[in-house]
DNA sequence: TACCGATACCGAGACTACCTTGGTATTGTG
DNA sequence: CACAATACCAAGGTAGTCTCGGTATCGGTA
């Protein structure tokens, strides 16, 4: 069986994804993952070797903050929670998705 | 003046609108980059550091051919056109966008 | 005349970010 | 008792865009 291909569709959209996420209430990262997956339809898919990157990157820049806690299911694990800057990224993020896609569709999805 | 970021998003879809550009008939690298610049609204930009590492990449993977020729100014310029593959992957690349780009638009613009 | 922007191409190397693979540990289920 | 799911992490590979530099021609303008 040939190796999945990775997604490159996924590049610059990942951060945005997470931080949506975020702004619904703080969330721990396997959880993220599995909300965006669900949310999308199954048409994200997160590779915990992309999350958890992805969510040290987010908090070294200032968007995220993490503390030690408890999931649902009472295990250990690392709740995330949105900062100010976090929300302007998001919100840039977003508009920067809009602009784009949207340029991308006009082109892709011509006759 | 800070550098302009690199445009992440790009990433993956620009083979993708290379292709379609082409299925309207051959053209060569410069005008396939102000083509998908004018068409996108000016919303998506194509560096020259981009686009020719692009074209030889997917003539490599037998999705585009080129040919010496010249441009509507009298210029020399190579002409490339989409090959059968070419015209598979842009197929397959369209679909890939439309479920990618909704999954995405239904997490990040949802209220 | 001299310059500059647009047209048209190309190479080398940097950088970013996603992926693969492997690992830890606990809990619930067949 | 094996296995899937939950939850985290590290190291290294890879791919693709970007920056910066270069070549060359042409038209318009100061």
């Amino acid at each position: 069986m040939p190796p999945k291909a990775p997604n490159a569709l996924l590049h610059g959209t990942l951060d945005a994804l997470i931080l949506k996420t975020l702004a619904g209430g703080p969330r721990h990262g396997y959880a993220i993952a599995k909300f965006i997956e669900d949310a999308s339809g199954e048409s994200v898919l997160i590779e915990e070797g992309s999350l958890y990157p992805a969510l040290y990157r987010m908090e070294r820049r200032g968007w995220l903050e993490a503390e030690w806690g408890e999931s649902e299911l009472g295990r250990r694990a690392k709740l995330y929670r949105l900062t100010r800057e976090g929300r302007a990224q998001l919100a840039a993020e977003t508009a920067a998705w809009r602009l784009f896609s949207a340029g991308v569709s006009r082109i892709l999805l011509a006759r």
